[in-house]
DNA sequence: CAAATAATACTACCTGAGTAGTATTACCAA
DNA sequence: TTGGTAATACTACTCAGGTAGTATTATTTG
């Protein structure tokens, strides 16, 4: 069991992440490139960070000449499953309904999200039997 | 505007906001208390807590003799749905329904529960007609 | 071959959460 | 009134995220 938590990602990990899930793998110099959208972040902090992933085992590095290669080494679903699991456990009790109606008040959502919802929980009724 | 970022609070703090909003006050002495099932948590962890969430605002306090009795300065409302805002937004991209879909291939949901949800998703597409 | 370049390594801070020991002080009871 | 107790204040430390400068080194290019 290599890494433990799989919630608790920093915003800047996180979207460190995305890029390697989307991606498949990259460079330094590509993360950081494509995070430069945003507020500039130095090439350097982005390298640091890596490095401290690694540490962790969220990514892991195969050299190519002088340069690293990251992967990641967690499936994006884990995280995404972790950290929506574990806020839904601290906030709301677990209540799931009461996490969702939170986030269709404060939210605009559109015809076709509410469709899809409807369908998610049709199937789930459906799965239930 | 006083405290910035309504999400953000760390488990502890969390826990001690949750024993101030059901209570609406509580002094240390009570929250420790509360908290102590649980692993177990100094006097003074509490207390030293309090008075840095004082320092941000997200509590208040007045005294009653020697005793400080705390009351919560945020509304468990914005709180939840501030965390729950910032998850959705940074795992999710703003897609309430992959951040739901998550949520019932994970969970045990209760058909109680289902129920509620189909009612909430009926109740929003009224409110967008 | 030498110099510019680009990569990683190292070091260093700051901040906030969490944790708790020690010091001080105010109050209450015997 | 004196001592014990219970409260807060102060101090301190660890860890992790975030941020980035400087140093070193390897590679490429003029």
């Amino acid at each position: 069991m290599p890494q433990p938590k799989p919630h608790r990602l920093g915003d800047l990990q996180l979207k460190i992440m995305k890029v390697l899930w989307s991606r498949g793998e990259a460079t330094v110099a590509e993360i950081h490139a494509e995070l430069q959208s945003g507020k500039p972040l130095a090439y350097t902090t982005v390298a640091t960070m890596l490095r401290k992933m690694e540490a962790r085992e969220l990514v892991s590095h195969r050299s190519e000449g002088r340069t690293y290669v990251f992967k990641p080494e967690i499936a994006e679903e884990d995280v995404s499953q972790g950290m929506i699991d574990h806020l839904i456990d601290r906030v709301f009790e677990g209540s799931l309904s009461s996490a969702v109606s939170h986030l269709l008040s404060s939210r605009d959502v559109s015809a076709a999200e509410l469709k899809k919802l409807e369908k998610l929980i049709a199937e789930k009724k459906r799965s239930r039997k």
